[in-house]
DNA sequence: GAGCACTGC
């Protein structure tokens, strides 16, 4: 500790915090900072008048640094020096310096907006800009207002953004710490290679690792050391990642063909050579087709830093860029997009309407790189479909439950649904398989298939309506069977009678925004919560055309992915009947007035009459003559008024 | 008839 660089700054660093209300601090990798500000501060007193607490966006990261500072201190772990997951809360009434994910932060300052447990906050991180921190940054601005006798607040970064931040928050000082890496040399290529081995990244790895493999076999006995190739990426189990990790054994390289992930969330030790591709394999959304793509983009001058800094952490190391320095220096943006611009914002948008900030206008909350004007309609516009907020904006008491559900906000709003129809168990099954990666599922590919020794098992097939039927059924026969392999038998005859009806309704209600109609004379779909573009569903779905090869004429989806085409995935078939409030509700949508909070307008919805306008729509769907025109008229003026556009 | 970066409550 006593060798670490920040710990020469300790007399300038406190000073700086006792006379601002707000500092900046740019720690460089292996400066200290993480594990150092908050023992400067506790030793100053800060712990006195509170607790001192350090966010991360990362839960491993919060649980090893603070592990490491009740070390230091020489304390037990969850007494003076805690920290606080998901799931895992190690703090006790004793504990002056608290290491949380910022996330863990945003829902405390749901139940004490005034966060007056803390006396300080150490914003650690904020170059990453992930969008808690960035919902965090704002929210700090606000506070330190109205808290400025009794608040402090310190926000870490990069060399390239710190000023700004120090700009967002009225030029605040900036200090710079310098940090402990051995020398990095950088090696520029001249040009960019002109063809990189696929566009799929988990594709080019394979190929990667076994070209390299063919290269280290072709090459003569003795010429060069041993090497050992491995894969590192998140989809890897555990124990496969394990293996980059455990030192190779003597004369022998390693070779760790990584994604990003080994820029920031793992740390290789020994690792002293890096080769940079320049890019970034990243998950963007459209919010004005509410469409998601996974698409290859350049990374930014603080992640080619972050991946260079890799190769100098035990010993001296060398970068080779696949990229020009040219590239390096007028191309590569100085910082990564943030991620508040290039998500969904509804769950957030939907947290600060909760939070009932007075005065506050979502359009002009002051974030640090404010997303555009049409994101956060879009949020709204999702928020209103769902009920979370009324025509004026407002929150309403649905909103405020959903906005305690740690979910995206249509599956919490399909809970609160399914509740009311008696099928709350269902719903939470197939929101936890959605929200987990299911690997219940076997693979579905022809590889897979020839490999197989035994015919694949007969899966549920969703009955007819879909992925998440399926996905439900897969469950409850994993359950019923004792989570045992041999499961399924008989199924289909058992539970194919079902419909699944109340579940389906409340999925058509959380998911409203995300609704599709078949089109007339083929398969494809028209998105109705969107402009109108075609989508078709995913072919790993399970909804598949009926005897009369059509599909279900209205469907909601979980997502829409731009691959090769747009696609629809997990899918659901939803009745006619349970569209026309939606349609209706999309009929009078004026977007304008959803971002105030609704003041003045307040008394007239109230929340009382707001759940008696449900009940309503619910109810004028029960004269089934009048449902055929009515869909009609409101599919026309809903989609004359599209037109319109 | 597809395609699997990474986090987090």
């Amino acid at each position: 500790m006593a060798n670490l660089p920040i710990v020469q700054f300790e007399k300038k660093i406190v000073e700086t915090v006792d006379q601002n209300p707000v500092v900046v601090i740019i720690g460089e990798t292996g400066s200290g900072k993480s594990t150092q500000l908050s023992q400067m501060l506790h030793r100053k007193g800060y712990t006195n008048s509170g607790i001192v607490s350090v966010t991360q966006p990362r839960r491993v990261a919060a649980v090893s640094v603070s592990r490491r500072v009740a070390q230091e201190l020489g304390v037990r772990l969850g007494e003076e020096v805690g920290y606080a997951i998901r799931f895992e809360d190690r703090t006790s009434e004793r504990t002056q310096i608290k290491y949380l994910t910022d996330g863990v932060l945003l829902r405390e300052s749901l139940s004490n907006p005034e966060l007056n447990q803390y006396s300080v906050i150490i914003l650690d991180e904020a170059h990453e800009r992930s969008l808690n921190t960035d919902i965090l940054l704002g929210l700090m601005k606000r506070l330190v207002r109205r808290r400025a006798s009794n608040l402090k607040v310190l926000i870490t970064s990069a060399t390239l953004d710190g000023e700004k931040v120090s700009k967002f928050f009225s030029d605040c000082p900036l200090l710079t710490v310098p940090g402990k890496l051995f020398p990095v040399e950088i090696f520029y290529s001249k040009e960019r290679p002109i063809s990189y081995l696929e566009s799929s990244l988990k594709t080019a790895m394979e190929k990667l690792v076994s070209k390299l493999e063919d290269k280290v076999r072709s090459l003569e006995e003795g010429s060069c050391m041993d090497a050992i190739i491995l894969p590192l990426h998140g989809s890897l189990p555990p124990e496969m990642q394990v293996r980059a990790f455990s030192p190779p054994p003597p004369n022998c390289r390693r070779f760790i063909v990584a994604t990003n992930i080994a820029e920031t969330s793992l740390t290789v030790d020994g690792v002293v050579y890096v080769i940079d591709s320049g890019y970034v394999k990243q998950r963007q959304y459209n919010p004005a087709t509410g469409m998601y793509s996974l698409d290859v983009v350049q990374i930014s001058k603080v992640q080619a830093n972050q991946r260079a800094g890799r190769a100098g952490r035990t010993r001296p190391g060398k970068c080779y860029r696949l990229y020009p320095s040219r590239v390096y220096h007028d191309d590569f943006l100085d910082v990564t997009v943030p991620e508040i611009q290039r998500s969904s914002l509804a769950g957030s948008v939907l947290y600060l309407k909760s939070l009932d900030l007075p005065d506050i206008d979502i359009l002009k909350f002051d974030f640090l790189d404010p997303p555009s004007t049409e994101s956060l309609e879009d949020a709204l516009k999702q928020l209103y479909l769902i009920d979370a907020i009324d025509e004026n904006g407002s929150i309403t008491s649905i909103g405020r439950t959903m906005a305690e559900l740690p979910l995206e906000p249509s599956l919490s709003r399909t809970l609160i649904e399914a509740n009311e129809y008696g099928c709350l168990s269902q719903a939470l099954t197939v929101a936890a398989m959605l929200s987990a990666e299911t690997n219940l599922l076997p693979g579905r590919s022809k590889n897979n298939e020839k490999k197989r020794k035994y015919p694949p098992l007969e899966l549920p097939d969703g009955s007819g309506f879909g992925d998440h039927i399926q996905l439900l059924q897969i469950y409850e026969c994993w359950d019923e069977n004792d989570y045992d392999i041999g499961w399924c038998k008989d199924y289909d005859l058992q539970k194919r009678r079902q419909s699944y009806r109340n579940l389906r309704k409340a999925l058509s209600i959380g998911f409203a925004s995300q609704l599709a109609e078949r089109m007339r004379h083929h398969n494809g779909f028209r998105t109705l919560g969107f402009k109108p573009q075609l989508v078709q569903v995913h072919p790993s779905s399970v909804l598949k055309p009926d005897d009369d090869g059509l599909y279900p004429n209205y469907v909601v989806y979980h997502e829409l992915i731009a691959t090769s085409r747009p696609y629809m995935r997990n899918v659901c078939a939803v009745e006619r009947q349970w569209v026309i409030p939606i349609l209706e509700k999309l009929d009078k949508l004026d977007v304008r007035k959803l971002s105030g909070g609704g003041l003045g307008h307040v008394e007239e919805i109230t929340e009382g009459n707001k759940s008696d306008l449900l009940k309503k729509e619910a109810v004028i769907v029960t004269a089934p003559e009048e449902q055929e025109s009515k869909i009609q008229a409101a599919r026309e003026r809903f989609l004359a008024r599209k037109g319109k556009k």
